[in-house]
DNA sequence: TTGCGTGCAAAGGTTTTGCATGGCA
DNA sequence: TGCCATGCAAAACCTTTGCACGCAA
């Protein structure tokens, strides 16, 4: 474990971490955040600061379709006992969370009968969600 | 649909998927194969022709953890039938395949309970395989 | 012959690294 | 004071685009 000093930049970023949890965030839209808030932040120290929270687990990492990386923050809430998943819809970007007994028992389904222990922390369901359904009739054109 | 030739770098590019079938390989891997074989082709035109194999639903790509993206052959056998769900280890960076019957459940109860339509070739299941789970052991000193 | 395919070079974007300076403990 | 944090600049990567030439049909 690191020493790790709670510079102002660090509490800044936690703070606007906060601000936005239940979403997922870019690392360009939080220096933009940041810049409107009047508490700017070079782009390096985001990456520094962010990848250290992803470490102590206070931030979730979730690689989208190659234009980057999301971040969403979690805090102390860990999201531990509740099982819960994260579903993002391919149509608008929206993250959906699951918190479901039955998803739980997939997950114990995969280790017991694959052999694989499911990081639920990192993965991420991808599909269309209920609204995008509904409206993917009139979309239909491409 | 768009006409589309049937060049030579096409069917190269098709015949070292068919090797690599079951398996994910990125572009730099592919462009160090076709080297290997004698048969160099372009960067560009990997990536073009692989779009269009997405497209025409001949390959899956996958986006791993921001390190480029990976591509499947599916080819003709397409999946449907068999669902069939990606897992990745976060460990040894391997492959594997669920093709389960128990996992099809799980994408109907998501699309019944939860409203959400899941896209099985986009999602991964990131997690430790049973060989990494083992070896935890030895390895855990951070 | 037509128009897609090809590949080099260059651009675009995200993330990482080097290094000198600044700030926390 | 010691050491980590910061941020600018530059590098490293992956991917896309522009453009002139080659090749399939």
């Amino acid at each position: 474990m690191k020493t790790q000093y709670n510079t102002k930049n660090r509490q800044q970023l936690l703070n606007l971490l906060e601000q936005t949890k239940g979403t997922h965030v870019s690392v360009q839209e939080i220096c933009a955040l940041l810049r409107d808030q009047g508490t700017p932040m070079g782009t390096t120290t985001v990456y520094r600061q962010l990848e250290r929270m992803v470490d102590d687990g206070l931030v979730n990492k979730y690689v989208m379709d190659g234009n980057g990386a999301y971040f969403e923050y979690v805090g102390d809430h860990h999201c531990d006992a509740p099982m819960c998943f994260h579903c993002k819809c391919e149509k608008c970007g929206k993250l959906i969370y699951l918190h479901c007994d039955e998803m739980a028992a997939i997950a114990s389904h995969i280790t017991a009968h694959h052999g694989f222990q499911l990081d639920r922390m990192k993965t991420v369901f991808y599909g269309t969600c209920e609204e995008c359904q509904n409206e993917q009739g009139k979309d239909e054109d491409k």
